[in-house]
DNA sequence: ATTCCACAGGAATGAACGGAAC
DNA sequence: GTTCCGTTCATTCCTGTGGAAT
């Protein structure tokens, strides 16, 4: 008897669900292909290529579109020996500097065997790198930058569309295509910036329930067997991910997590609704986690403060009251108490992971303006995200003799001294 | 209309750290 | 080893702000 045995009751090809599967045609976005094809044209043409920006939220085609064109275009000028086209993709998830996108690009033009560290090197010598690399290869560069909302300082989007002008670079031809998720970014540019990297601006509006439908059925025609959903899996899908800003991406992972869920069910075989709740759940608390245990662990003592406050029913609560609380831990922890600007940030950073919700309030004259911060997450799976980190932190202990030991909360709290 | 509370959050600065170059 | 360099996390100081109280 085999330890492992083939299951494909349910999925036909479950690839077809994943982030990297190519569909071969986009559904729903006819009129922004048809512009970002355009706005290629001289590419071929064996003109200077345009810059071109995306926006739009998450899951509404960008990259995929990005990624359909250009295969398409790789395809299409490789039949014309005088253009020499070079795609460099990027993600800029995780970098946050211009220093950073430059040595991953200069690591991304050369082979495996010439990589550069991330870190060491004076800017100016990163550059240098890159302008070199680039006019060695030569022909025609167009660089993706995927995300590059999450860069924080633009003097790489300064410099790129610049380099030729500025005597950098003599054979190279350089596009840059730029893709982001949040559209202030493109405000927040400097103009100069402005106006080199958003020559040509494609806007990728979010997918209404009936497009993202559209996109499911089209999945899932390849990737399960037929009649192996029933009949309301997929609008169910389709909803969720309408109600979460129109994000594909989303959906179908959700779909993918249902699926996987009714395999794993031994008498299963076909998805069902309940599927679909519980891989919402799961899907839940695997970006709970991911969120939790990128925090420092002042970070994770603020959400414990929070979480402790939301049990004694003390939320909605202003970071004033967080803190005596929090010092509490921290000292229980046997760190040194953030200073309460810094706390803010970390309250600040919750907000952003959709931990914790903020409402802010004013008082007027008597109270002045302040935020009330409040769980915005079920506390079950909070808690089981925190418990894995606490341990290591070493607080684990402390913090479970805090929550048993219910009087000393107040009374060591409300004596604790602020700042 | 003016005053003013209590906080939000920007800006400047610094310490600690990992890595490159000398 | 020492000296640079960039990044991250923190502190300190500061200006901005909406609306009840005056």
């Amino acid at each position: 008897m085999s330890l492992f045995e083939r299951d494909t009751e349910i999925y036909r090809n479950r690839d077809a669900l994943r982030e990297d599967y190519q569909p071969a045609q986009l559904v729903g976005r006819d009129e922004e292909i048809q512009m970002y094809q355009a706005a290629l044209q001289p590419v071929i043409n064996g003109e200077q290529p345009n810059n071109v920006f995306l926006y739009g939220k998450t899951g509404v085609g960008k990259t995929a579109a990005t990624r359909y064109l250009l295969s398409h275009l790789e395809e299409d000028a490789s039949e014309y020996d005088d253009i020499d086209l070079r795609l460099t993709f990027l993600n800029c998830d995780g970098l946050t500097s211009s220093y950073q996108i430059a040595t991953r690009l200069v690591n991304e033009l050369r082979d495996e065997t010439n990589q550069i560290s991330t870190t060491g090197y004076p800017r100016a010598t990163v550059y240098e790198m890159l302008w070199d690399d680039l006019d060695d290869l030569g022909g025609t560069n167009l660089i993706v930058l995927d995300e590059v909302d999450h860069v924080e300082d633009d003097s790489i989007l300064y410099q790129l569309p610049r380099a030729r002008a500025n005597n950098n670079l003599s054979d190279a031809k350089i596009g840059i295509i730029g893709i982001s998720n949040d559209f202030s970014f493109r405000d927040d540019l400097s103009p100069k910036v402005k106006s080199s990297l958003c020559e040509q601006e494609i806007h990728f509006p979010a997918y209404d329930a009936s497009d993202l439908q559209k996109i499911l059925e089209q999945r899932a025609a390849v990737a399960f067997h037929d009649d192996v959903l029933d009949d309301a899996v997929i609008p169910l899908c389709a909803a969720y991910g309408a109600k979460d800003a129109g994000d594909a991406r989303q959906s179908i992972d959700l779909l993918m997590k249902a699926g996987d869920l009714a395999r794993e069910e031994a008498e299963t075989t076909t998805v069902a609704e309940t599927h679909v709740e519980a891989g919402r759940h799961d899907l839940e608390r695997g970006r709970i986690e991911e969120g939790i245990s990128g925090l420092t662990q002042h970070g994770h003592l603020v959400l414990y403060s929070l979480l402790t406050l939301h049990l004694q029913d003390e939320t909605p609560v202003r970071s004033r009251d967080v803190r005596p609380r929090y010092t509490n831990f921290a000292q229980r922890a046997g760190r040194d108490p953030l200073v309460p600007r810094r706390m803010r940030d970390h309250l600040a950073e919750l907000a952003m992971l959709g931990l914790v919700s903020v409402t802010e309030r004013n008082e007027g004259r008597r109270g002045g303006t302040y935020r009330e911060y409040t769980l915005d997450m079920d506390i079950e799976l909070i808690l089981s995200a925190l418990d894995e980190v606490l341990d290591d932190v070493g607080i684990h202990d402390s913090i479970q003799e805090h929550l048993l030991d219910e009087d000393v909360t107040d009374e060591n709290t409300s004596l604790a001294q602020f700042q």
